[in-house]
DNA sequence: CCATGTCAGATTTTT
DNA sequence: TCTGACATGG
């Protein structure tokens, strides 16, 4: 796309190339284009050669689209040496250069979150503190990552966070002993690198000469810090963001890094963009009046040429199954008059358990449709499983990794071997795997022998791996260790063969990945990029007919014709957990991101009645639906919802209705 | 080692 | 109301 095609403010964004610059995109506002067209800029125009820019995502799906588009526009045009990637794989990837100097080998691990809350919880046995409290810890532990702090840096402001900095070192020193990083040390551990070693710092310096950041109010204190250590004294930053679409606060993200730019860079350029070339001018003017109830540092107002479009519908429903029915049968409807596709409509809601009687009710019409959500791709069990090998046969010190698959299939090594191997390992500061064959522990001959055998076959494998081809010696190994027949002693017919596919599809995914260019090559580099991905994403997903169902949090980026978005009720949306003020603004942008997300037709939901653990309760209307203007609103309920807003009449109705008995 | 019972808790989750 | 994390007993 020619420099031709942007607005004047997304041309001012894409030529400034000198010294930081923060562009503010609204919603729909094309800063995904002007990107892509900077990055496209600067190698054409301005001669940069591509391996001096980097630009930086959150997801693995944006950095896989902002390629894609980057190479569609560069029509040729070498990009060899560009860098597009999430934060954490650029964190790996400065790690896997200079590791070493951190203390750690070449051949570390990535753990998974169920891993460190493992350790976690081993630390506090070990303390005999209570070890249900985990969960809370870890979370703290991660927090004080997101937030940038090194274990000496943390300070505590109340019990939990005090209990969290007392196990913060020795958690480092146990992933340490394991030779294995958390995925907040992809960010922390690179920012330490990058500080105390100026010859490592002074490369990246020099290789990065342009920053470029997508979604910067999605970004943390680490995230934050680890920029600024990349840039040094030049400050060639692009941060793209939105303050409105701030919605992640929650894990430590800080909006509020949009404004700590302009205190750190004196000279910060601001580009807003405002033309939103998405939505119609009601859902437009709708959103904008939600929003203007936060508050606002930096001022925007979205404009659209869209024309007005129609109303907001808003659907009153009697209860959870009449909403999902009438959401269904709009869609049906919609769908039928305008012989449209299902790929057109999304459902959107707060949290995850609202999904449920809407896959029941387009289960029912036998409508196609995809969630979000879904299984994680580490919760798998399988996929943890072949993992685990996998980590071990590249760094056998890995020690979740070796619990996990001395055990899986059972070999005959009881927890009590494995208790005092444990033990063992612990009194020595070695690995289990290090541990096992030391001539001082003292072991039944059984179980000694089992360890053995094991971990001999760890090692003959790993030379394998090492020697031989890759993929023949990963595609053997399900089979070698006998992963079938421990598929089929857990149960379940239909699971097993399942399961057994997602291995294959694994492997395969291994292969796709060995073959790409500039791809990983070896199994630890191909291993830890594996890590960075949540879901196993299939390719042809996006290509498929199939309405969207999805939390506001997983919506976000995403645009649909039409939307509905469902159960705008008080303590949903809002939600009963947020209190503060600040909270309530977090639940008003996503209020926002959901409205924001439809191009011509936007729907919301709500109940009269709703089933909550058990007990009917009647929720009240959102107060967001108060905030947009009456006049964009066009209510499908049979009853004027404004009495029910307004608590004081209500109680007055109770009262004539009490009186009157 | 697994099967069963009890009890609390029940948002969002880019990597 | 339902789920899942743990404890306890066979």
């Amino acid at each position: 796309m020619p420099m031709a095609e942007l607005n004047p403010p997304q041309q001012e964004a894409v030529k400034h190339i000198h010294g930081p610059l923060l562009v503010l995109a609204g919603a729909g506002s094309g800063k995904t284009r002007v990107i892509t067209q900077k990055i496209v800029h600067l190698i054409r125009e301005q001669q940069i050669a591509p391996k001096h820019i980097c630009a930086v995502t959150f997801t693995n799906k944006a950095a896989r689209e902002m390629k894609n588009r980057v190479a569609e526009a560069l029509q040729g045009h070498n990009s060899r040496g560009l860098m597009v990637s999430t934060f954490h794989h650029l964190g790996l990837q400065i790690l896997r250069k200079d590791i070493e100097r951190l203390g750690y080998r070449g051949n570390f691990s990535v753990i998974d979150p169920g891993d460190s809350l493992g350790m976690v919880r081993n630390l506090l046995r070990e303390a005999s503190g209570p070890s249900d409290l985990a969960e809370a810890i870890q979370a703290r532990i991660s927090r004080f990552k997101n937030d940038g702090f090194f274990p000496e840096e943390t300070h505590a402001d109340d019990r939990l966070g005090q209990e969290a900095a007392n196990i913060y070192a020795p958690y480092q020193r146990s992933l340490s002993a394991c030779n294995a990083v958390d995925l907040d040390d992809l960010i922390l551990l690179p920012t330490r690198l990058l500080q105390d070693n100026a010859e490592a710092r002074h490369d990246w310096q020099d290789r990065i000469r342009y920053l470029l950041v997508d979604e910067y109010q999605d970004s943390n204190g680490a995230q934050y810090r680890l920029v600024q250590t990349l840039l040094g004294t030049r400050h060639n930053l692009t941060a793209v963001g939105d303050d409105d679409q701030s919605i992640y606060s929650w894990r430590g993200a800080a909006a509020d890094n949009l404004h700590r730019l302009a205190q750190d860079f004196p000279n910060l350029k601001v580009v807003k963009l405002e033309q939103n070339y998405r939505s119609t001018g009601r859902i437009l003017q709708s959103a904008n009046a939600v929003i203007a109830q936060n508050p606002h540092l930096f001022e925007k107002r979205l404009w659209s040429t869209l024309g007005d479009g129609y109303s907001i519908r808003a659907l009153r429903c009697a209860n959870e199954t009449d909403e999902a029915e009438q959401v269904v049968n709009a869609i049906l409807r919609d769908r039928f008059q305008r012989q449209g596709e299902y790929r057109d409509y999304a459902i959107l809601y707060r949290s995850n358990h609202q999904a449920r009687p809407f896959e029941a009710a387009l289960r029912n019409a036998r409508i196609p449709y995809q969630i979000s959500g879904g299984l994680s791709f580490f919760e798998r069990s399988e996929i943890k499983d072949f993992l685990s090998y996998l980590r071990l046969l590249v760094n056998p010190d890995d020690d979740p990794a070796f619990l996990r698959a001395v055990n899986t299939p059972r070999r005959g090594i009881g927890s009590s071997t494995l208790e005092r191997l444990g033990a063992f390992a612990k009194e020595r500061n070695l690995s289990l795997f290090a541990a096992l064959w030391e001539e001082a522990l003292e072991l039944p001959e059984k179980a000694r022998t089992a360890l053995h055998s094991f971990a001999g076959w760890v090692n003959l494998k790993a030379d394998e791996v090492d020697k031989a081809e890759l993929i023949p010696a990963l595609q053997s190994l399900p089979e070698e260790i006998g992963y079938l027949q421990h598929l089929q002693n857990e149960g379940d017919e239909k699971d097993v063969g399942r399961r057994w596919e997602n291995i294959q599809e694994l492997l395969s995914w291994i292969q796709r990945l060995q073959e790409q260019d500039e791809g990983p090559q070896t199994l630890a580099e191909i291993l830890n990029r594996l890590m960075l991905f949540n879901v196993l994403e299939r390719a042809e997903d996006d290509d498929r007919d199939v309405l969207r169902l999805s939390t506001l949090h997983a919506a976000k980026g995403l645009e649909f014709p039409q939307v509905f978005l469902v159960g705008a009720e008080e303590e949903l949306l809002p939600h009963r957990n947020s209190e503060t003020p600040e909270q309530i603004e977090e639940e008003r942008r996503l209020f926002y991101v959901g409205m924001t997300r439809a191009r011509f037709r936007l729907t919301l939901s709500l109940c009269r009645k709703r089933r909550r653990y058990g007990q009917d309760i009647h929720p009240k209307p959102s107060r967001f639906l108060q905030e947009i203007p009456k006049e964009h609103l066009d209510w499908q309920g049979d009853q004027d919802p404004e009495e029910e807003m307004d608590p004081a009449a209500a109680f007055a109705r109770l009262r004539g209705m009490l009186g009157k008995t």
